[in-house]
Formats: C-alpha cells, structure tokens, sequence
DNA sequence: ATGAAAGCGCTAACAG
DNA sequence: CTGTTAGCGCTTTCAT
C-alpha cells in the first residue's frame, strides 16, 4: 500500500490479530516508559498543571524520544470536544472573507483549534452534503461567512446542537451568534456622502451578491429620501456585475451604464475591484474622476489607498470579525456565561480622491 | 452549559452514568429502529451496494426519520482513515494559492474528504505546532502549497507516514509527491521574451518571497547569458517590496528602481498586483508603457486582461495544481500503485499590451 | 447478505 | 497527585 519508510515496525505489544493506525505509538507506550499510568500522560499533555513536576519531567522525556503525537480522533470521540471549528465560506476566492479566514485561523491556532474548511457556493445538493460532512466531525463550532438563508440548512445546523456564529452581516433573527455588521447602513451612509458633495444623479455598480445588493439597496433608499436620482426617474440606475466583481466587470458595467445615463455623477460600487474598473473605464473614456464622476467602493482591499486616484471606501474590520468569532466559539466551548448572542462591529467610510 | 434547544432528551438507552456526545442519535439507534445489527447500518452507509436492497431500504428510512449523522471521529478512529486532507498555505491572503484551495477542496469534496486548512507564516515556534495540530487529526495527506524548506519539519512529516503533496514548486528532492512547476522556467522564459523584444536594460521588481527569488534569479541569469542588464554592469537592477506584493508596493520600488537606473526599459515582476503598480507609477509620471517600459506581472490575476494596458503576465493553471494534489492523496489512500511522484504542470506567457 | 465480538486510542468518572 | 475502570461510536475480522 505505502511505500515510504515508517518510523519503526509495528510493535506487536498488545492484542492478537489487530489492524493498526498510522501512528505507531500511542499513549500506552509512553505510559510504559515513563513508568505511570495512561491517565497521567493524558494529564500530562492536557493539563500539566495537575501533575507533579517530576512526574511531568519524565513524561516529556519519553515524548520527545518517541516523537509521540496524540490522537486527536481518539482524544475527541473520548472527551466529546474536537477542538474542530469548521468554516463556511461561499468561495475563497472572495477576497474580502480573507482578512476574516486568516484571523480565525489563527485565533483558533493559538487556542489549540484546527480549521475545517467548506465552501458553499455550489448550489443546494452539494451544501446539503457538505453540512452533513461537516456536522458529521462534531466541530466544536461552525462560522458561517454570510448568513444562512436556505431554512433547511438553519434547522439542519439548529438541530445539530453545535454552537453556530453568523457573519458579515446582522439579522434579526440569526441561528445562534453573530458578529457582523449592517449592509444597508453602509449604503445610507455613502448615499449621504455623495450627497453631502453635491452629488445628485447617483448610479450603483453591483456584484449578483445577497450582501451586495442589501448596501445597493440601503443606498437607493437614502437616494430616494433625499429625492434624487437621475433627471427624470426617482430610481437609481443600476448595473449588475456577475459576482465576484472583476476590474473588468467594472468597466463593462460602468460602460453599459453610461450608456443609458450620461448624465451621471457617482457611482456606488459594491467591491473595491469593481471601483478600479469604474476608474479605469472613466480614464479610458477621457472622463475625470472625481471631478465628472464620484468613485466609492467597498472593503478598503490593500490598493485602494495607492490606485489613481486614491479610492475612496468603505472598510470593514474582517480581522476584528474572525477574532471575535474565534472567541465566540471557544468561550462556548469553555462553558461561560452571558456570551452576547449578537455583535456590531460597525464599518467606516474612508475618504480619499475618488469622491 | 450550552442553553439552544437539542434535538430531543438524551436517550438512557444504555449505561450507568454516562456522558455524552454532542450528536444525540447513534449507529446503534437506526440499528434497533430498522431491526438490523449496527454493522448492517454501517454498511448501508458505506458500503450500500453489500447490503439487500430491502435491508438498505429499512436503514434510509431509519436515517431520515431521526437525521441521523454518523460521527466521523468513531469512524476515522476505527478503521484508521480521517478523510481529512490538511492544506498548509504561507498566508490565505495570497491570492496566487486561491485557485488551488478552492480547486482542492472541491475535489476532496466530491470524493468525501473535507479539507483542514493551516497557515504556516508565522515563524518556526508556530509551523511546529501547526504540525503537531496536523499531524495529531491523522489526516489521509497532507498538501503544502510551496516546498517545506525546514529540514526539521520535512523529517516530522517524513516520520509521520502521512502521504504528502508538495505544490507550487519544483524540486529534485521532495519529501513525497509533488505537482508543480519551475520558477526558475518562468523567469528565463520572460527573459527571453524581453530580449525579443529588443529590450535591453532588464529590471526586476520582487516581493521577498523564496519562490518569487527563484523567478528573479531565472531572469538575471537568462539576461546574464544574452549579455544584457544595466548600461554598464552586468548586474540586474532589483527592487524588492514587502510580501504579499501590493500596488502601492509596486509604485514605491519602481521609483526606487528609476531613481537609481532611469534608463531601464523593462520591468519583471512578482505579481500582477506589483505590475499593477509599476504601470500606475508609470503613467503618473507620464512613462509610456508599453513604448517607454515594457512590463511583465505573474499570475494572470482576474484584472490582468482589463487594466490599461492589458498586462503580459505568466499564467500557471492553479486549479490543475489543486485537482492533481487532491487526486495523488485520493490515490494514495485507495491504495492505488504507479503514482507519479513528480508532476510538471507547466505555465504560459500571456502576450498582452504591456510588453 | 448478515451478525457477534473485539477493539481503534483516548479521557471522564470515581476512588484513594 | 495518581490510578482503575468503563466506555466514546464506529469498523474490522471472522463466522454463518
């Protein structure tokens, strides 16, 4: 089957017939050769605060010359807590989930978690299966980036009984926690930028994304309060790009849009790549930004601050939302008390030359 | 402790005094309800096509009426396969391993694995720990975008047993199997297409990253070999920006690279996002490109082909790299024979506008 | 095609 | 602080 060299022959200390795992020692060799009992090096490894020193001091000794690596399967089916959190991401290509990914990765690292990763934008069938893959390795958590609208998979993830953290985005009514913030307030506030600035027949370049379309939304609403739109129409002119939003994407939308409203002004997009291509577009076309054309994006992603012109944006805190998640789940997993069911991490709107 | 609603009470069915998992039905549950042995129900789910038709029938039905979710932790324990896959990327946010992750857990998907992702930028102390973490869930392989450099670490993972794909790289010793390409290729390649060209004072700007000094050095020593570089010595010009390479960190090496040798007329880069920004440098300073300075990115990021210039870049097939590590694991773990230990998946030069 | 028995490697519970 | 005992929930082996 294998055909690399293996750490040392299969030792046949205990039973009569047996198939053996990968590893090829266990807790019991180490017991035997620090001269205790399992539980101790159980102890040893898992709480060393409970063990005398010069007990502890044995035990290490005998690690260290094996190379012994617990058996977290073993160690989990035991203690009914993997020390798994798996995580859901629509796709990992989004780059705005990435921020949020690696702070949990890390949190959950420190804290002696592993991440399981899925991802969910495959369509019903395939999520139907992942969730039970995922459910079927007793994670200790699950976060979930966006929240989960199919209400099959709510009841499904409900019925599990495992602690469920919902992010980027806020909802009155979410499974379990949630640690994110509110779309359509994103929207109102950069609608009364544009505003504030003068601005008066404002566009929307848009990604086919929930969250996406939820700040389109809160933008047109707030347009619409202040009475404004393009000339005639109370309705904001709308393009929609295919998610995820492309520098392309943004220059064909922002082409398509010129071309049934020239008398636009600022356009709100929903991803910073979508804003380049909106710029570059108007560059191409000889149109200046900011002075013809208001440019604002979203996830302040790392060249917003150096394009030509410097974009302005919408940031959001994904490391704060991982961190927070990571949190989330572990004090669950630790029992404590009086865990916030629901947290804001808010967003700011950075103002550079774009608009 | 925890205070969501559960399924139903937790059955006394059995012992004493137990404790119990999170899951609240079990193998031994669908086996009474459908008036089989456990094992019957075991097979039905793994192996349906050993079992009758009527039997298999029963057990569905058993299975659907409680949402009945085996425990991967039991299984994985009992017969020594995890069906997890660990990942071992430097950071998440290094878009160029996108493809590959999301190329990698799809295929592990299909084939029912899931995917254990694990970030090892994080200096020596923590990549032992990550290790450890891995090695402990005893998963089915283990994929490194990159080659593992630590001797260290390659003989913990030797030692392990653990199958393992090394991607994204080419090298004559790797630790197991490996599906990748070379660097060195790619940089003599874009040389040669360079000196074509009829351009003669060659540049590179690099972000510190081994595979990304192995592309620069791949072009140094093709223009090495042709005789060209700066006007006088024979020495490629370098700017190295920070990893992950940034726009604004290819604005500020390019006008490093200018201040120092205002005569070059080509420009390699790392990445298409430090292309990105040597263009947008350029053409802040009224360089024309690609008439003044030609410039080459990698990658052949989504925005590559809608910048202005279109960007000549390198593509490499990131998806191929993830289904070709996913399916040497898979193969290994069917016990299949005749893999092959090292596979070249290539590149191309993407002839666009910039150079 | 189905079942009985025996663990996989670890930890919780209850002493001492 | 350390040990004994009894599983965690599943799959393997061997038998029928």
């Amino acid at each position: 089957m294998r055909s690399r060299p293996v750490h040392s022959a299969q030792p046949e200390t205990k039973s009569h017939r047996r198939r053996r795992g990968t590893g090829d020692v266990r807790l019991n060799d180490i017991a035997k050769l620090a001269g205790v009992a399992p539980v101790t090096v159980s102890r040893a490894i898992n709480a060393p605060e409970t063990v005398a020193p010069a007990t502890l001091q044995r035990v290490r000794e005998a690690i260290d010359r094996t190379g012994y690596v617990p058996n977290l399967l073993a160690g989990g089916l035991a203690s009914a807590r993997s020390r798994l959190v798996a995580a859901i991401v629509p796709t990992i290509a989004a780059p705005v989930f990435q921020e949020t990914i690696e702070a949990l990765t890390n949190a959950l690292a420190v804290a002696g978690y592993q991440m399981l990763l899925g991802q969910s934008g495959y369509g019903e069938s395939r999520e139907d299966a992942l969730l039970e893959a995922i459910i079927g390795r007793r994670p200790d958590g699950i976060v979930l980036t966006g929240i989960m609208r199919s209400p099959r998979m709510r009841l499904r993830l409900l019925a599990s009984g495992i602690p469920v953290v919902e992010t980027w985005d806020l909802t009155p009514t979410p499974i379990d926690m949630l640690v994110g913030f509110s779309h359509e307030s994103i929207g109102s506030v950069v609608a009364d930028h544009a505003h504030a600035s003068g601005r008066r027949r404002l566009a929307i370049v848009t990604a086919a994304d929930d969250r996406a379309l939820l700040r389109a939304k809160g933008f047109a609403d707030a347009a619409t309060r202040f009475g404004i739109g393009t000339a005639l129409a109370s309705e904001i002119p709308v393009a929609i790009a295919s998610a995820p939003g492309t520098l392309g994407g943004g220059r064909r939308s922002f082409a398509e849009l010129l071309a049934r409203h020239p008398t636009i002004d600022a356009v709100f997009c929903s991803s910073d790549m979508l804003a380049l291509g909106v710029v570059t577009e108007a560059q191409a076309r000889g149109i200046k930004v900011p002075t013809q054309i208001a440019v604002v994006g979203y996830g302040d992603t790392n060249f917003a601050a150096d394009t030509v012109p410097a974009l302005t944006t919408v940031r959001v805190d994904g490391t704060a939302i991982g961190e927070l998640a990571a949190r989330r789940i572990i004090d669950r997993a630790d029992g404590r008390e009086g865990i916030p069911p629901v947290t804001d991490v808010g967003f700011s709107l950075i103002r550079r030359e774009s608009a």
